[in-house]
DNA sequence: ACAATAATATGACGATCGTAATCTAAAAAG
DNA sequence: CTTTTTAGATTACGATCGTCATATTATTGT
């Protein structure tokens, strides 16, 4: 019959899946929902909400867009999973890293020119603010995720200290989204941008340098 | 003839501008075009820039859609004009500020749920990164509008303080712009979105006071 | 006064949007 | 093996998008 004609679209569309077929084993079924959650989080970050479609979004992911609503209720059901899933693997990289760590990263010219990989708070976040209260819900739920992620881990967790370093962490991610998205606003190789990030970052690292009671180093740190 | 139905007309729609007429006056048609450009500021603060259509836009004005081209060569470039037009009100409001002044009422709750009204950075800076070169040439321009009003009038330009100042105003901007951003992420009233707000206003405050290096004053000042 | 101009209204174009109905065939259930 | 279920493809709907063509008529230039 036409199976060559299947297989031949097959290879053209997406080797890695393998398959174009009507029906699909329900773990390669929930293994493509995984990859549609996923490419929609990186053209989401790239674009803007508004500047995907679903069937742009499908084609990309390697469907065409009418099985979209048998795996997603809505275009905006897939906006709420997707930021999640970006917000969560944000999380996850900043896990056990030093807050200076994490600041040398983020405030940097690769995470600000690579949109897509990014933080999704830095290139969705003014988005975010003009959607509904579920996907506001997922971006304070990621936040907050950050946030753990950041904070010094405290085996002594006086209340005090805790709550400074939670101050300390939220402080330094505003000042660190804010530097990328400013730059970011910027034209592209523009000195302003450079500078942006260039002043933020060794600001926020001196904060941070300073900011740091518990090691009483002043000036000259650990001889 | 019918000129108390058009009358009647301008009463309905646009009782600032005054005519539904087909011809205007050239003073007319340059305050009208104007009057576009302004709610197009305010709308696309509000919405994004996909989130406010040519003919919606229009008749937010109190016009229909036929006459925009006749203003504009595209929406693109009212989208740039829109953009330039709220980058240099916020300059001009912040225009003498002292920047501790600027951070109470940037990184403020009237600010973050005031977006039509408040600074196009912030309500626009995510989307500015996705749009085209001019657009995002507009943006520079706009915040070194911004940075030169904010900052403080050096009298004795000494290339550092010059450099100083400049590089401490950088570094509140993007600090403010990502307190607002990330506030306004969060669901409208959260905890969290007002804890972001008050942690980093005190916290820029706080490095403001602490900055002040030619005023001495350390933890006590002017005595 | 007359002719040329141009600001606005009306209507329409093709493209794209989110969503849904229908079809197909293989996987899952019996 | 038979039946039911369902992931994905195809097709299509109405709405809206940015843009343009045309008509109208008061203003502007002469």
């Amino acid at each position: 019959m036409s199976i060559d004609i299947y297989v031949c679209w097959t290879v053209e569309r997406r080797p890695t899946k393998g398959r174009l077929d009507m029906r699909v084993t329900k773990a390669q079924a929930e293994q493509n929902r995984a990859h549609i959650v996923a490419t929609a989080s990186r053209l989401f970050r790239e674009r803007g909400y508004d500047g995907v479609g679903v069937a742009e979004l499908m084609a990309a992911a390697g469907f065409t867009h009418g099985g979209f609503y048998k795996h997603f209720r809505s275009k905006a059901d897939l906006m709420a999973e997707a930021s999640a899933s970006g917000l969560s693997t944000t999380a996850a990289r900043a896990e056990g890293l030093d807050p200076a760590e994490f600041v040398e990263r983020y405030v940097s010219r690769e995470h600000r020119d690579g949109r897509g990989d990014g933080c999704t708070i830095a290139a969705l976040g003014g988005d975010a603010a003009r959607q509904s209260a579920d996907l506001k819900t997922e971006f304070a739920a990621g936040i907050e995720n950050l946030l753990t992620a950041l904070q010094p881990p405290t085996d002594t967790p006086g209340d005090a200290d805790q709550r400074a370093a939670r101050m300390m962490v939220i402080d330094v991610l505003a000042h660190s989204v804010g530097a990328i998205m400013l730059s970011r606003a910027c034209p592209d190789g523009s000195p302003l941008a450079d500078e942006i990030l260039d002043v933020c970052r060794k600001e926020i690292l001196a904060s941070l340098a300073q900011g740091n009671s518990d090691q009483p180093a002043a000036s000259s740190p650990e001889a």
